[in-house]
RNA sequence: GGGCCUGUAGCUCAGGUGGUUAGAGCGCUACACUGAUAAUGUAGAGGUCCGUGGUUCGAGUCCACGCAGGCCCA
């Protein structure tokens, strides 16, 4: 079978290894070339074929639950590259949770309501919003939208078990599902029996003209925003208890001044008080407004004129400051209603400054007028600072604001107004009456006419003529209009259903401290932020693919209910059917939905016997997502067991653009009903860009399609590279050059170690068997020491994932393979493996080998699920332990015992020093191949000199040396250096450390001796004598006279660079082996292949090297005979470097 | 405009509590090794630690003010 050839390209035949991995010859498989797309493909396979994601749940019926929400996307769009990041980083914890014993339950879900999802409805059928009902039926469009919106539900599905993100996909939740729905009614029936869900008032865009509101959606089309020139004014307001002393504040929405119930300025902006004059009535006066905003209203060239010089009716006005202060000084000043109307009255803290942190000094004042009704921020100041704004009582008592929904003043406004004029003598184009003044909806009528005035004008003359005017100007800026009318769009306060969060303030506030946010400031600063500025949630929606609001009124708002579940909807249809306002049940003889069109058929009968209609919004997608630990399990309806066994989640990842959304909604839902959190550990995790750094789009071309990177990579590399290239949390710069140097580093190397590792143990025949391995102590030093590296290093990625850090536990499992197993491990345990027969050191050397490789195909198998189940097939098929995946182990906690910390240390100064002796041989120009007698190495303590002998052999074989040689006090030519310990002096010392450095810089070797001999030196400064202790400084050795040397990390090596005869004709046999082993390779013999050699006779150096260590040629190059005979010129011609040498090499 | 994040070598990133000459990988250049060989080792070049002030004996690190990019919200 092809499987079984040692070249080719394997994972082809894995499946089939795997199925039959019972029956197979007992042999590690070999491979040259890896495809790792392929070994995604086919693991996927054996997953589903055998059923692993269910059995590692099944394993662990009983077992302590580890909860995890995932936050459902929605299907009406392909996924992208950035789902692999956000899917990835969920699934890994769920994985490592469950080596480490915990059930970890997943249910999938799909988010299926809202916007998003009727837009591209829209789009589709060709219609607008104003189409639904009457071009297509509510009950067509939203059969169009159900099926939108899973469209693409099994691209999705596939990309999830692509990339290996373990979640049920078989029974997921589904936010349109009415059962799903029934809990979001049951929950919004728990807030409005707190009270918590009320009617009230958000200033939204409105269009007159229209009668309707207008979503944030339809203000963003095209066309919307138009430039127009518009009246403005800057209003004075008379300061309260100050004699002629008025703020400035400025508006290009005059109307709204009679609304006005208070200033905004900023903290931290500079304000003056100025004496000057108005220039319409020209009395002497006091104005206030910001110092960066004088010049728009104070005409420089004024500067050098006296105020006391001015008279009326000049042209240039003169100022002058009198004070400055911040406006944070100005807070809670009064003024007076600029329109003092009585029916508007207001009671404190009505008519104060208060803070804004939208005020600017880019245009105005630096000071603004706020209108509670007409302007979403001026509402959110005065909600928050408890300013009540100017509203009038309708019939039913209820607030209204004093323009009506036509876009007219009311009367109680409009008297005034008509007064003034009559008392200024104002004319317009006709006369105007209570009910005359639109404040934008003209009529066209009117601004044809000659002589018209707007109701913005005739404000400015009214205040002008009042001294209420410091400026009025035409002004051009961009204004929002009806798409539908072409009409100016006013902000209005429109009715909406409210979840009161502010009440839960407090304890949302307490609860999110309990939370484990990565990143931490995510959870601090941005959501607790968030948190602690808190408004009510606007619930309301008016579309129609939603979750309906389910309470119902009677039409005078008197009465309503609110249904908390199905069977009580159905009880109150039947009372309402008895009482005779419905015939029959919208749902008789149907389907449930509780969709609209349907639900709004339902009416139903109040206590005292009215009809009750169903408020016609739908709620917030976002409290349909926020619910789903209740809701996916239908919950308090069915499953109370599994909901309690897994809430509140310990584990929730989204991207951080969730903070606001999903996020906000789980914690105030579960904050407010609950009294808990709904998640105790979050990462949210930051945007993937192109890898410039530019938002990916599919319109620009830059989008990495996660498919075809699927494809060309393999999933495992990918996974890795986005968790190993940089925090999760901070945005990626997608590049695929990484993805390729992770998969050549990283699997690749670890990859090359295990082919080497399958290459002799086939060959040695070597099958690991636990029961017989030979005892960590008994191996090899250099088998202790990666195994002490080993047990270190599963902790440290055990301690990085309890603490839901990918990327330290990848980079750590990353640099152990590269650098220690790999690179230094192999590198010098190699000859161990192809030397001689099996004996206990061989064996160790395999048993140390396999048991790094297999515990790496645990530490790895969260976040490269694929390759590291491959691998672990591989290790595993010989042996009789191995489980039917890496991904049904236990996890194996790290051994301390195993940890040799003083190996550990004495293996880094073995690296050191070799590091130190290659790079003295490249100085010298003496090759590695050629041995050398010794090298001398200056030792400050025994102790370090121990550390060092322990690993003495290792440091020989690795640079090719025969002896090392130690050089202490005692010999008389080690020269020290000395420098100071900065951190410890530092603290001892403080502004006199620049005089103590300086003078232990300049000490000699006899300095150095005295401080060691005595513990101390004393040091004069300035007058005073400062003792230095001998730990407050740094000795190292520094140099040996004569010597070539080099140092790094305090150790320093000098190396013997003379040849002696016996070392040339060593490092000539050495050559021959080298050049034989190319022969060798060049005649294509495999390795266990015998041959016969002879060499030309005649060079007295190769001569000699045959003669002394022809054995260990013979041996190095399997070679039967070696002898040197004049027959060898016939061979190949040798070029040795510095001559050349004739050697003929036959298989034997 | 507000909140939060990021800025260190050509690229991707490390750099507890301030402390000696700011590091790694990739890339580049040169050399070496050669029974892991499409592997590996060594060395070299490469830095205004975003800027400006400040605190300090000493700042990549702490503080203030800016600049640039990003996210969310207005």
């Amino acid at each position: 079978m092809a499987c079984f050839e040692r070249d080719g390209i394997f994972a082809a035949c894995i499946l089939h290894l795997i199925s039959t991995r019972k029956d197979i010859v007992k042999t590690y498989q070999e491979f040259k070339q890896v495809d790792y797309p392929h070994i995604g493909e086919s693991i996927l396979q054996y997953w589903k074929e055998n059923q692993i994601f269910e059995k590692s749940i099944a394993n662990r019926d009983g077992a302590e639950t580890f909860t995890f929400f995932e936050g459902p996307p929605s299907a009406n769009g392909t996924p992208g590259i950035h789902h692999v990041m956000a899917r990835t980083l969920k699934d890994i914890f769920c994985r490592y949770k469950t080596l480490k014993g915990f059930q970890v339950k997943r249910k999938g879900g799909w988010d299926t309501h809202g916007l998003p999802v009727e837009l591209q409805v829209e789009k589709e059928l060709g219609i607008t919003k104003e189409d639904i009902g009457t071009k297509i039926t509510v009950e067509e469009y939203n059969k169009k939208c159900r099926e939108t919106v899973m469209r693409f539900k099994n691209e999705w599905d596939d990309l999830t078990e692509k990339i290996g993100y373990w979640v049920d996909l078989d029974d997921p939740y589904i936010t349109f599902d009415s059962k799903y729905i029934e809990t979001l009614w049951y929950l919004l029936k728990k807030l409005y029996d707190k009270d918590l869900l009320y009617k009230g008032y958000t200033i939204q865009p409105y269009s007159p003209a229209a009668g309707t509101g207008l979503s944030s959606h339809e203000l963003n089309q095209p066309g919307t925003y138009k430039d127009v020139k518009d009246t403005s004014i800057t209003a004075q307001f008379k300061l309260k208890g100050e004699e002629n002393t008025f703020i400035l504040a400025w508006t290009t929405t005059p109307w709204t001044l009679p609304s006005n119930s208070a200033l905004a300025i900023g903290e931290n902006l500079d304000y003056v008080k100025v004496k000057t004059f108005n220039p319409y009535t020209h009395e002497a006066e006091f104005v206030i407004l910001a110092k960066a905003r004088m010049a728009a209203y104070l005409n420089p060239k004024a500067n050098d004129l006296k105020v006391e010089d001015y008279k009326a009716g000049d042209k240039l006005i003169p100022y002058e400051i009198v004070a400055e202060f911040k406006g944070k000084d100005m807070l809670g000043w009064g003024y007076e209603q600029l329109f003092p109307i009585d029916a508007l009255a207001l009671p404190n803290p009505a008519f104060t400054v208060v803070s804004g942190d939208y005020v600017t000094t880019e245009d105005g004042t630096g000071i603004v007028h706020l209108a509670k009704a007409f302007g979403a921020d001026d509402f959110r100041t005065l909600v928050q600072n408890n300013v009540p704004g100017v509203f009038v009582k309708d019939d039913l008592g209820n607030d209204i604001p004093v323009v009506d929904k036509q876009g007219k003043f009311l009367p109680v406004v409009g008297e005034y107004l008509a007064a003034k004029m009559k008392e200024h003598g104002i004319t317009a184009h006709k006369e105007y009456g209570a009910s005359d003044f639109y404040v934008k909806n003209y009529t066209e009528d009117d601004e044809n006419a000659p002589d018209y005035k707007n109701t913005d004008v005739i404000i400015s003359i009214i205040l002008k003529n009042e001294n209420k005017a410091f400026k009025v100007e035409k002004y051009e800026h961009s204004y929002p209009h009806c798409w539908r009318t072409d009409k100016p769009v006013l902000y209005y306060p429109l009715e909406s259903w409210f979840i009161k969060t502010t009440a839960y303030k407090d304890r949302l506030v307490e609860l999110n401290k309990t939370i484990n946010w990565k990143p931490e400031a995510t959870g601090t600063g941005r959501f607790g932020n968030w948190l602690e500025n808190l408004v009510d949630w606007n619930l309301s929606r008016s579309r129609f693919w939603g979750t309906p609001l389910p309470i119902w009124r009677t039409s005078d708002g008197t009465e309503e209910k609110c249904i908390g579940s199905i069977a009580e909807l159905n009880a109150e249809i039947e009372k309402s059917i008895a009482a005779g306002y419905m015939e029959k049940s919208p749902y008789e003889g149907k389907e449930l939905d509780l969709h609209r069109p349907y639900v709004d058929d339902v009416v139903l009968i109040s206590e005292k016997g009215e009809k009750m209609f169903r408020e016609p919004d739908l709620i917030d997608v976002w409290f349909d997502s926020g619910a789903m630990p209740y809701a996916q399990w239908h919950y308090p309806f069915e499953n109370e067991e599994v909901f309690k066994a897994n809430y509140p989640a310990d584990y929730i990842a989204e991207g951080v653009d969730q903070t606001r959304g999903w996020f906000f909604t789980l914690h105030a839902i579960a904050g407010m009903l609950f009294d808990s959190v709904a998640f105790k550990n979050v990462i949210a995790n930051g945007l993937v860009l192109d890898k410039n750094g530019n938002k990916m789009s599919k319109r620009l071309g830059n989008a990495v399609d996660p498919f075809k990177t699927l494809k060309e990579y393999g999933p495992d590399a990918l996974r890795w590279y986005m968790l190993s290239n940089a925090n999760p949390w901070d945005n990626l710069k997608f590049n695929l050059d990484g993805v390729t140097e992770v998969q050549r580093r990283f699997f690749g190397t670890l990859q090359n170690t295990y082919n080497f590792f399958a290459l002799y143990a086939n060959l040695d025949a070597f099958v690991y068997d636990k029961s017989k391995a030979v005892p960590v102590a008994q191996r090899a030093e250099l088998d202790q020491w990666i195994i002490s590296k080993l047990q270190s290093l599963i902790a440290e990625v055990e301690e990085a994932m309890d603490n839901y850090d990918a990327t330290r536990a990848t980079r750590a499992i990353m640099n152990f393979t590269v650098d220690q197993l790999s690179n230094w491990y192999v590198r010098l345990a190699r000859k161990r493996f192809w030397r001689g027969d099996m004996n206990a050191d061989k064996q160790a050397a395999y048993e140390t080998l396999y048991e790094c490789l297999l515990t790496l195909t645990q530490l790895m198998s969260s976040f490269a699920p694929f390759y590291s189940d491959w691998l672990y097939n591989n290790l595993t098929e010989t042996g009789a332990e191995g489980k039917e995946s890496v991904h049904l182990t236990d996890w194996v906690a790290a051994d301390q015992a195993l940890i040799n910390s003083d190996l550990e240390a004495s293996m880094d100064l073995a690296q050191t020093i070799s590091s130190l002796v290659h790079s003295l041989r490249k100085k010298e120009k003496l090759k590695v191949r050629q041995p050398l007698q010794r090298i001398l190495i200056p030792v400050l303590s025994k102790k370090v000199q121990a550390q060092i002998e322990h690993v003495e052999d290792l440091i020989k074989t690795e640079v090719n040396i025969k002896a090392i040689e130690y050089i202490d006090d005692a010999s008389g030519i080690l020269v020290k250096d000395v420098k100071p310990n900065l951190p410890v002096l530092g603290k001892k010392l403080g502004p006199k450390m620049r005089f103590v450095v300086a003078a232990i810089k300049s000490w000699g070797q006899d300095e150095i001796a005295q401080i060691e001999r005595e513990g101390k030196f004393p040091v004069a400064v300035e007058g005073e004598t400062i003792e230095i202790l001998l730990d407050e400084v740094l000795i190292s050795s520094q140099d040996i006279p004569g010597w070539s040397v080099a140092s790094d990390a305090g150790v320093t090596v000098a190396l013997d660079v003379t040849l002696t005869d016996e070392l040339k004709q060593e490092g000539v046999a050495r050559d021959l082996v080298n050049r034989i082993q190319n022969l060798r390779k060049d005649m294509g013999l495999e390795v266990q292949d015998k041959i016969k050699i002879q060499v030309a006779e005649g060079n007295e150096l190769v001569t000699k090297a045959v003669q002394s260590f022809g054995e260990y040629i013979q041996s190095e190059t399997q070679a039967l005979s070696l002898k040197l005979s004049a027959e060898a010129e016939k061979g190949t011609v040798l070029d040795m470097d510095d001559f050349e040498i004739a050697v003929l090499v036959e298989k034997a």
